[in-house]
DNA sequence: GCTTTATGGCTATAGACATTAGCCAAGGAG
DNA sequence: CTCCTTGGCTAATGTCTATAGCCATAAAGC
């Protein structure tokens, strides 16, 4: 038999892609194995167990936003810049709703400094928006929250009623950019 | 053998116990049987698979919130009633962590009525602040949004730094509340 | 009070998964 | 060409959901 030439990075590739196609309920070893073209235990030689898989996948996620966010924020400041990294981040959610929803939130210290990098990138954007210190810590948190708030419950259905969710972002971002603290910056 | 009196109610009542103390990983049929001093098989005379015992637990949850935002809401209104609206979600999700995170967003009938249940509280908190029609869909959203992810992180240990969260959350309280359109009742 | 019957409990069983142990071949290092 | 590390495999265990089918309890009807 010839190897099937897996690794750590194909493990987690094969599991983002059942994520994608199946959704989080889909995302077991048995199957991620199988679509692998290799058996169960196999796995095992790539990847401590399902919750070191998970974690790498949470991993993966998060430095994509990060990166995502980091282009956008690229040629822009202030204002615009919490603008552009707020509809960048709802977008992504939109697009990868399962891999957003597989996130995991725990004290696993991969995860916390995946999440710390991504908190960079808000931190960037309130800085070039004059925020610093304390400010910057209590904007930061006001901003993801209402971030991500509206893309979980947006991309899980969460908004039943009928009217555009366009509309109901817009509103979302322009109340959190106009009830920033003042700054240096503001554009 | 005198039998252990179950219900549907009972076999809740015994996982939210579950729930709480040991968190949704341990939300299975077996423990929550073995807590009953009751076999794993019984419990399908009262409930007809893990899936419905989770939504009845998601039912109860959002029933639970709206009933705390009702009676919150009782002879308070417009800014200060979406205030206390706010600070009674906040507080029962970190009353009640594993609780709210078990909670099912998915197109079942039963948590459908529930959310929208809840969603009418904030309804009626938008309407006691003059908000009506499409401006209240969209406040709703938004209100909900940046609390709910708020509760989510702030719960889950994502706010890493050592900052006060009362802090950040009374922030992002007023960036909502002034952010909010004109209406009729602005207080 | 006695019979009947629906119901709530039980045991046995099957099937999906995660995980471990231990074997064996592939294929690169010398 | 040989050695040995590594990545695959099969076998087996334990946990959990779920179903089938049995039996006693307790309530309802007489």
């Amino acid at each position: 038999m010839p190897r099937a030439g897996l690794s750590a990075a194909a493990v987690v590739d094969v599991a983002m892609a059942l994520l994608d196609e199946e959704g989080p309920a889909a995302l077991t070893l048995a199957a991620v194995a199988g679509r692998a073209g290799v058996a169960t235990p196999s796995l095992y030689k790539h990847v401590r167990n399902l919750a070191e898989l998970r974690v790498l996948i949470s991993v993966r996620v998060m430095d994509e936003m990060t990166e995502r966010g980091t282009e956008v924020l690229l040629g822009r400041s202030g204002d615009d810049g919490i603008r552009a990294l707020m509809a960048a981040y709802r977008q992504y959610v939109l697009e990868n709703p399962h891999r957003y929803a597989a996130m995991i939130q725990q004290p696993e210290p991969a995860i916390a400094e995946a999440a710390a990098r991504l908190v960079n990138v808000f931190f960037a954007a309130m800085r070039s928006r004059g925020l610093e210190g304390e400010d910057a810590v209590h904007a930061t948190r006001c901003v993801r929250a209402a971030v991500h708030g509206f893309a979980v419950l947006e991309s899980s259905g969460g908004f039943g009623l009928p009217q555009k969710t366009e509309e109901s972002f817009a509103l979302l971002t322009e109340m959190i950019i106009s009830g920033l603290p003042a700054g240096q910056g503001a554009s």
